[in-house]
DNA sequence: TTTTTTCTGTACACTTGTGTCTAGACACGA
DNA sequence: TCGTGTCTAGACACAAGTGTACAGAAAAAA
């Protein structure tokens, strides 16, 4: 049992290396693909090492969950709450976590969903991550002088429609999202974002990408 | 080979009872969770039965996928293209698809989306789906005076957040969901429903869903 | 009644996955 | 050098899935 996490000589994969490998196939294939005998053949090392880094299966399972909770609510939450002028600029914002390859990981989303739908304690973690979502994107909207219940409706227009946008897995080019997206600042707020907005959103969105 | 679909006496299980089932486990449980096995038994009848009737796991999936297309696409494109006096009303229209217990079918769509990650085949038939949904959603904006270009945005903003509503599988109750329906066509359109538009929607989801 | 067609069950061969037990390799400290 | 603790490989037991071969039951047709 590794209690401490003190790596040792003899080692040829590592705690991480089978947690990363484990995130790896859950992001690309789904949870039905986190197999220790798979991940196990990728790393060169025989299965049952597995079972000196962790209890079983499940107890991998869960610690994915967590790195899951942690990274990508977290990084959707501070970018709603990012400081701005005006509602049109605070959704420009909001976006960066969207088109950051570090941001919003939107595969590692959907693959968590997938595995809510065969597992009620997944359901139930990922409900409060939707709830914090929902309620910082609102927040934001307040923010602006938009009431409760605007607030609450444009929240969850602009939350939902992210989640489809990814959910149909367009695989858009960079340039043709950028040219929709004042288009979409302006159905979410129902304001027009200045054009120094634009560029400005544009120039990080082209400079992450790059 | 059963090329003319008579049943015999002799069959304890129809061909349309191995679709039917398939088709349940593929809903419920995922592409995956589709195991000839598990379906014969729970059809109560041989694993081998099964191959009278189909050739492989995959040609029953293959059947599975021409039964989505040719349902949920069609239901949708049909409601999108429903005549109307305002693009408020049309919207309202559109709705109807999705609150209707036999209109669209979502959490098949979304198995068949999760499918579709792991099978390039399938992701195809997706592509051409959500094309023909995008673009009639379009028509429908075209249609009420909108230009090209605000057409093309308020169907995608529409048909995204319709599916993101769907991938966080809320489970909201009837009467929670239909207190949000004026904001979002408003939202959706930029214009005012009427309280009759409103009204006759809440009354058509009320009366499908008892 | 006999034959044919249609479907089902049993048995077999094969694959891929989990989890356990145990011997042993390897580095490191005494 | 000699343990000791840390990690790994291989064998074993088990479960669940696909697909094939073949005999045979039961309805339909002759």
């Amino acid at each position: 049992m590794p209690e401490d996490a003190t790596p040792h000589g003899n080692a040829k994969a590592s705690r991480e290396d089978w947690l990363r490998a484990a995130m790896e196939a859950l992001v690309s294939d789904g949870v039905t693909q986190v197999k220790i005998q798979t991940i196990g053949h990728k790393l060169g090392v025989s299965r049952s090492s597995f079972y000196w880094y962790f209890q079983s299966r499940k107890d991998l399972l869960n610690q994915l969950l967590e790195e899951w909770e942690r990274s990508n609510t977290g990084i959707m939450v501070a970018h709603a709450d990012l400081p701005a002028k005006t509602i049109t600029e605070a959704v420009n914002n909001f976006f960066r976590c969207v088109v950051a390859p570090d941001g919003f990981n939107h595969r590692l989303d959907f693959a968590v969903r997938e595995w809510a739908r065969r597992d009620d304690a997944v359901r139930r973690v990922i409900d409060r991550s939707d709830a914090a979502r929902h309620a910082a994107l609102a927040r934001m909207f307040l923010r602006h002088g938009y009431c409760e219940a605007e607030a609450d409706i444009r929240a969850r227009v602009l939350y939902y429609q992210q989640i489809g946008y990814y959910a149909l897995e367009l695989n858009e080019s960079l340039e043709t999202r950028l040219s929709r997206v004042p288009g979409y600042v302006e159905a979410f707020t129902g304001q027009t974002p200045s054009q120094e907005e634009t560029d400005a959103f544009c120039a990080y969105a082209r400079e992450v990408a790059g």
